[in-house]
DNA sequence: CCTCGATGTTGAAACGTTTTAAAGACTGAG
DNA sequence: CTCAGTCTTTAAAACGTTTCAACATCGAGG
């Protein structure tokens, strides 16, 4: 249990140097192949692993990369996850996923044990508005899906805003005047230029800011979807939205679990727009129209920036993906 | 970019030895407040940032555990990873999440590095069968929903056997004689355990051992079922099963999409049960019938398993939950 | 036979912390 | 004024690697 076998055990046993074992561990080829299998031999019955610890320390560089994701239930992450990963092992680099549940806190405390263990790099997608707080700390950081606020960052983001245009305009085309939108909290970078881009699609179509109510919610999870359901049951039917735009799909699917509990239909009673075209989107009671982002690009193109920090000269870059409207059965054209 | 401000860059500009560093950083109330005060404002000034590494090397302790999950888009893991963070976090430790993805080999990469970096304990859910590969290297190693072949891990499992059974004594029970096991690949344990169990259930109620297919899928992804539902639809209608039990729940959302695109009534044409009970389950087209894991619980006993590894005389222990089956829309009774 | 370059191997110095034992500086009692 | 304690602070020794300059060895070319 406490054998902590190290490189020099291994080279007294296989009657070489330390130095010896080393390179055989890191330039397996400038060791003589006879050297080098009895170094091996030696490894194998010693049962010895390398003490990542003191390597970092002396070599001073480590081979992985993190990314502290803002909700590791959301599909929508661990989507982009995914293309980080690839673009990351293709480079050599493990990924380390960390998860602040969407906490300040949790979020603070990761980014500091990150910086502290020295990864290569470090991928975020900031819990408060801008990232603001994440300071330059020696460890190249790149924003995800979100832009940076003072460019002090690289970045990779999807243009919120005109996702939320396409989303409401759709519902406009449609005919809805009364529309709720379901998100928040509104410190969320993200739900801010939803709503945004909501609001522009009322101006574009010359309606009144008031044929958009904000519902705001404490999280984007797909309790908290039901939630603002009972809420919406809750308004007479007179004054009742009959459209949702959602912040991302949880949402929407809570939403859409709601209606059809208390017996409403959608989209005649209500019509539901989510975000994020998430995989169980299509597959939801209601196929869910929703508005799609590029999300393997996304997580490609940001480990990519992230890898490419340490190069010469290296100026942050900002990149901004467009979304697509997907329209599906929830949000069929009003009777 | 590269400053590189050490323990002795702070000491010196706070004019007091590097151990008094130190001991500011680790044991706080042991230096005069005076002191301190002028370590951390010396620290603050100059932007130092522990390294990680060498504290690990020197002091021989981790404050991170790390799990090793078979897939990290599927919210069964992820829910699973929630419990065990909580866990982790109450006794001070933070999670990295690592993706092996149902590859043995990146499994064992991920392995490989985690032992290298001396992280306080591991957890996994291992690709294949029994976690055999997974020796005894020093760090603390417990597997997650799967019990330990031959005993020289922890284990934290539910039972899959009864899952499996339940579920297909429900169809059974519902009137089904002609079924599809969906599930794959077999090396697998779970799938291979839910098999097992669908097939007792076939013996408990005198039924024919090939009254059960078995439909093989390469993964167990959403995509993996809609194959599997395209399969399906190949077959004469007089020959094809009237209900299928899918190994998880990805599978059975896949599959119930490529019903509802061909046309085919759920669970008219087909009753779905799956298994893990993830929140989507019931938010589907039609509400799935699911064998529930007690997911929360699972990750937290399985984290404190791992923490108690280092007591005095450890023995392993093998937890086992119970599954439940959740009867809900498309499963019901064949008329 | 000598020299040279190539090829393998090695001793020892880092890397940036934590930790231990002990030195220093005060305090209050005698 | 001294001495035993109590607090603070410190010098120096680890921790387990990687790396670098230097050292052997060997065969070939002159």
């Amino acid at each position: 249990m406490k054998p902590s076998v190290g490189i020099r055990d291994v080279a007294q046993h296989a009657g070489v140097s330390n130095a010896t074992v080393s390179n055989v561990l890191n330039r397996p080829d400038v060791v003589a192949p006879a050297t080098r299998q009895r170094v091996l031999a030696a490894i194998e019955e010693l049962g010895f692993v390398r003490n990542e610890s003191a390597r970092q320390l002396r070599a001073g560089r480590s081979r992985v990369i993190a990314y502290v994701v803002l909700d590791a239930a959301n599909p929508f992450f661990t989507d982009v996850a995914r293309g980080v990963e690839d673009a990351a092992r293709e480079a050599g680099f493990a990924l380390f996923l960390c998860n602040s549940a969407s906490d300040a806190g949790r979020e603070h405390d990761y980014l500091e044990l990150l910086h502290e263990q020295r990864v290569e790099g470090i991928l975020v997608t900031p819990v408060d508005g801008e990232g603001a707080q994440i300071a330059e700390r020696g460890t190249p950081v790149v924003l995800v899906d979100r832009e940076s606020a003072d460019g002090t960052h690289c970045s990779v983001a999807v243009d919120d805003v005109l996702g939320g245009e396409l989303a409401v305009t759709h519902l406009i085309e449609n005919g809805h005047t009364r529309i709720a939108m379901v998100g928040g909290p509104l410190s969320i970078q993200q739900v801010r230029d939803r709503y945004e881009g909501a609001m522009r699609a009322l101006t574009n179509a010359g309606l009144p800011q008031d044929a958009l109510t904000l519902l705001e919610t404490k999280g984007l999870q797909v309790a908290e979807g039901r939630g603002a359901g009972e809420r919406l049951m809750g308004l007479p039917s007179s004054r009742r939205p009959t459209a949702a735009f959602c912040a991302n799909d949880l949402l929407a699917l809570g939403l859409l679990q709601s209606m059809t509990q208390q017996g409403l239909k959608v989209p005649d009673d209500l019509a539901v727009v989510g975000y994020d075209d998430i995989e169980f989107a299509a597959a939801a009671a209601v196929p869910l129209t929703s508005v799609r982002q590029p999300r393997d690009q996304l997580g490609r193109t940001a480990a990519s920036l992230l890898l490419a920090e340490n190069e010469p000269d290296h100026e942050h870059r900002h990149v901004k993906f467009q979304p697509e409207l997907v329209v599906r059965a929830s949000s069929a054209a009003k009777r």
